[in-house]
DNA sequence: TTGACATGAAACCAAAAGGTGTTATATACT
DNA sequence: AGTATATAACACCTTTTGGTTTCATGTCAA
C-alpha cells in the first residue's frame, strides 16, 4: 500500500492568490462551491479545482450536505509554513540586523 | 513613471522547493551561482533562473564580485508571510481548538 | 594576448496550471 | 413523476513554469 503522496503541498496551494482568498472567506464561515463561486470572476468549475488543491494540501475539508458540498477551512497545516518561516525569523530580527551592520562596517 | 510591479510575489517564489534549498543555502553566506548550483541535479542556468525570480520577490540580493555574482539572502519580504499567517493563527490555536470540540460534542 | 572561467541572454521544449464548456448524476421541490 | 439545483467529471485550450542547449560577454591569470 503506498502513502497518499499529496500532489499539493503548503506552499503550493497558497501560491495562488484566489486560494488564498477562498481560504479567507472560509475563515469562520462553513460555505458551499456556488456560495463561493459568486465572489470570483471565474467560473464555479476552476474554484471547485482551486478547492480540490487547498483538499489535497490539507487545507479545507468538504462536508457533503444534501446536495451541496461545503467547505471549510483547516489551518492545521500551516504550522508547517510557520516552522519554516521560524527558521528566517533571526535574519530580519533587529538585534541581529544591528549585529550584522556592526560587523559589515569592520 | 508606472510603479516596478514585481512579477513574483513571495506566495509564488518559496513556492518551489528548489527556491526553498536556495534560501536555505543563502541563510548566512554569500554565494554565487556555481556554488548553488552544485547542490542541485539541474543546470546552472536553471538556477540563475530560480535566483531571478527569488530576487524579484526581493527575497534574496545579489553584488557582482569580479567575474563571478554573489547572492546573499534578504528576509524582510519574508514578514509579509508572517503577518498573512498571523490572522490563521486562531484557528490552529489550542484554546479554539477546544472550543470547537465542545461545541461539535453537542 | 590567449585561454579558461562565470555568467547572462535567447531560443526552444514539455509538462503543469488555470481556465472554459459540456455532460452526467444525485438531491430537492412541487 | 418531472423539473430545477448543486456539483463532480471530462475533454479541451492557452499560458506559465521549469528545464535545456547554444551563444555572447566580461574577467582573471599565465
Amino acid at each position: 500500500m503506498t502513502a497518499p503522496l499529496p500532489k499539493y503541498d503548503v506552499f503550493q496551494a497558497i501560491a495562488d492568490p484566489t486560494r488564498r482568498k477562498l481560504m479567507e472567506l472560509l475563515s469562520g464561515e462553513e460555505l458551499s462551491v456556488t456560495a463561493l463561486s459568486s465572489h470570483f470572476p471565474i467560473t464555479r468549475t476552476a474554484v471547485s479545482k482551486h478547492l480540490r488543491v487547498l483538499q489535497e494540501a490539507g487545507l479545507v475539508r468538504e462536508r457533503k450536505a444534501g446536495r451541496e458540498t461545503r467547505y471549510s477551512l483547516q489551518a492545521a497545516p500551516l504550522l508547517e509554513l510557520k516552522r519554516w518561516l521560524g527558521f528566517y525569523e533571526q535574519y530580519w530580527d533587529n538585534k541581529l540586523a544591528a549585529l550584522q551592520r556592526l560587523v559589515e562596517s569592520e
